[in-house]
This record gives C-alpha cells, sequence and structure tokens, in this order.
DNA sequence: TCCTTCATGTTAACAGTTCTTACTTCATAC
DNA sequence: GTATGAAGTAAGAACTGTTAACATGAAGGA
C-alpha cells in the first residue's frame, strides 16, 4: 500500500502462511482506519489476515503487542518521512523546514491508522523499548531541524532552545492534524485545507522568531 | 466533582434513582478516564451508578448516545471556562488570550475524560444538533478573543482573518494538551510543563503577528 | 382517601463477540 | 526422515449491547 516491495496480500501458498506478521500489521492498520485504535480486535483482524483466532498468537504475545507492532513500524515510516522531507536542509533552512511541515500532515492523512496508534491509542513508550527507540528517532528529525533554522536568526532576536521550538511546532502540526478532518468538531468553519493552515502558521511563528522578515 | 451543587452520588432513597441521567454521565467520564473512550462500557457505567445494566436505556438509545452526552456536556463547560478566562478581554487583549489558554490546559487536565470525549472519541458532529451547538458555542469562544486580539495589531502588520489565528492558536493548545502527558510518547524531553511551552508558543506567533514587540 | 397512570427501575434472556489456552496437524529445513 | 516452527481446531470463560416483560412508587385527579 506503501511500500515499493509488494506484500504477497492474503496470498498463501499452501498451510503455511509465509509473512503472516506483516500481514496482521496490515490488517491491524485497517481495522484501527475504521473502528479506532481501542476498537480493533485480534480475532478480527486474523479473519481479515484469512487465519484462525489462534494464529496470530506465535507471532504476538497480545493484542497490545500488535498494536504496538504498528505504532513502532508507524514511527519508524514516519521518521523516513520527516527525514527526506528536511533533506538535510536543503535547498534552504526555511524552505525545508516548511516542507517537514507538509510532510507531517501527509503521513498522518495517508496512514491515519499508524498515526492514531502512534498517539492516540494510549500506548506508553516505557512499556517497550523498541518503540521508543521508533518515537526518538522520529523527534530528533523534528529537532535537529528546528535546531538549524533557529540558527539562521540574527543574534538580536529572542532565540528559544531548539527543543522547545521543536514542541512548539510540534504541537501545532499534531492539532492541525488531528482537529481538522472529517466530521470533527472543528471541521467545516475552514475554509482552508490543512496544508494551508499548518503553513500560515508555522510562518507566523517564523517571523516572531526572526527567522523570516516581518514585513513578507 | 466540579460542579457546586452536590450530585446525591450514588445516593438513591428507594426503587427510583433520582438522577441516574447524571450519575450515568459521570460514571462515563470515570471509565473513559480509565479505559479510553471506546473502552467504556454502558453496562459497566451502570454498574459503577449502583443500577441494573438495562437502566440506562431509560436515559439513553445507545451506548453512543451517552458518549455523546459525555461529549455535550463537556463542551458546555468548556466554553464556559474559555469565556470566563477571556473576560471581555480584560485587563488587556493580551493577557486576556494567554489566560484563555491556559484555561484551554487547565479543562484539558482537569477533565481529561470530557476531553477526550469531545475530540478523540470520533464522533461527527453532524449527527447530533446538540453536540453541534454546544462546539459551536466553545469554538465562538476562541474566535471572538482571536478577532480582537488582531485588531489591537497596527495596520501595517499582516492581520490573518480572525478565523485563520483561532484555527492556528486552537491546533498549538490541542497539540500541546494531548501530546504532553504522562507516559505519551514525547514526553520526558519536555522540561518544561504544559503551560509553560503553550505560553512561549503563543508569546513567538503573537510577535510574529506583530501584536506583540518583537524585541520583549 | 383511594385508585389510576406512567416514568423509572429490575430480572432474565438472546445473540454476539472477544481473548486465550491446550492439543493436534501440517510442511519444511536440516 | 525427523525436529521444529507455524498453522488449525476446539473450547472455556468472560464480556457486551439490547430487548421484552414485569415491578415499583410518586403524582395527581376523583
Amino acid at each position: 500500500m506503501k511500500d515499493s516491495k509488494p506484500h504477497n496480500w492474503r496470498r498463501r501458498r499452501g498451510y503455511h502462511h509465509g509473512n503472516l506478521k506483516e500481514v496482521l500489521v496490515e490488517a491491524a492498520r485497517q481495522l484501527i482506519e475504521q473502528r479506532g485504535p481501542e476498537g480493533f480486535s485480534l480475532t478480527e483482524a486474523a479473519r481479515l489476515a484469512g487465519v484462525s483466532a489462534a494464529a496470530p498468537y506465535r507471532h504476538f504475545r497480545d493484542r497490545e503487542a500488535l498494536l504496538t507492532e504498528v505504532a513502532r513500524t508507524g514511527f519508524e515510516h514516519f521518521a523516513s518521512q520527516l527525514e527526506m522531507a528536511w533533506d538535510g536542509g536543503r535547498p534552504s533552512p526555511i524552505k525545508a523546514f516548511t516542507n517537514v511541515g507538509r510532510a507531517y500532515l501527509t503521513f498522518a492523512g495517508a496512514e491515519p491508522a499508524s498515526y492514531s496508534a502512534m498517539f492516540e491509542a494510549g500506548l506508553s513508550v516505557e512499556d517497550s523499548p523498541e518503540l521508543k527507540v521508533a518515537a526518538d528517532r522520529a523527534f530528533a528529525a523534528l529537532r535537529s531541524a528546528s535546531q538549524m533554522v533557529i540558527e539562521t536568526a540574527p543574534k538580536s532576536a529572542t532565540r528559544p532552545p531548539g527543543d522547545l521550538m521543536s514542541l512548539h511546532i510540534w504541537s501545532m502540526s499534531h492539532g492541525v492534524a488531528t482537529l481538522f478532518s472529517k466530521g470533527k468538531p472543528g471541521c467545516g468553519k475552514a475554509p482552508l485545507s490543512n496544508e494551508e493552515i499548518l503553513e500560515t502558521g508555522i510562518l507566523l511563528y517564523l517571523k516572531g522568531l526572526g527567522v523570516i522578515p516581518a514585513d513578507q
């Protein structure tokens, strides 16, 4: 669906499935997209994968373990997208930074199930070291980009630490990504697209930082 | 818990409960706080209210109807808090505006169940007119405050429409409120409190607007 | 004062669904 | 040709939402 290499989706050549683990993760994603992170069932994921209800237990200890795997792979993919968008700050830090913002929304829109497993499923990072590693990688991308943007500001300007700036940007991105979707409480009052809302917001924030001249 | 008048919580003087509807809503809030919006059960809410599993159907058509009521009353309360914090723009629009931001976080922290029913439960505003009314009231508070702040900006500055500004502020507030809590993926990297993160973010945004002098 | 009415409870049951385990069977790699 | 990993089958125990039929008791009119 998003990967270049084909998944052999639901293709089994015999008794053994072959790649049940990946297929279960993908099935879980489909279900989460429909019913939300708490509403998906291990049994139904198995059914969707064309396999018995007990089969998943060969690959996942728990229902929660599958959910965690969805979140983990989501963070991995998320991090890749952000890093790619940042592209080392090319062509310019500011331009690259807005690209990161766009990439954030693109990911949230293209993989809503991953996104909600990552941020709305109530998983704790402390429960799984692998999850923490993947999450940290994504945040590191945001933080290093923020840091580099800040350093382009004139010395006279107020320069908050890169950590803080990345939290600001992250918050606004997350807010835009989760609030303004179909049917959500705040929808309808926005004649603009998510991308436009976030981009104008980031631009104003960057002006406040002094990174962008105020009269632009 | 948050109201001045006592609820007669779980007090029944006979066969009839007296105020079962309110008590069920409050019970649902407790459960949602523990298990999330999708994880609460009508049966368990009834049990918590000290009443049979069928009793709630006298007051709510559905499981979802109860969830909707949690969200609706949440929005009502939310709107009140925001309006109170804004206080007509006193003592100054900027000060009042940061008060609104603080009130936003206070509400999300004090009533996490309401908040998640309002924004993370996947309820559609279109399904219930009453829900829409309550939600609109909250957003109106945010929008009128934004509008008034914008009008204090010098004419030379870029002045986005109040609608757009309120979406920016709402996004950042929602992001801060939902991202940086105990155990959440992004927690731990923040040596600052939610309030500090949001306040510094809003201040930088307002500088970008030209509402606050840049060298402050 | 009594008797009816009716909103509000209760009990009981149906029809699903889920998670999870124990044991069995298959097919592949060594 | 067998060890082993990966599926299937079956079953238990627990929930759930929801409905139907019955019980209660407070309010108000006769």
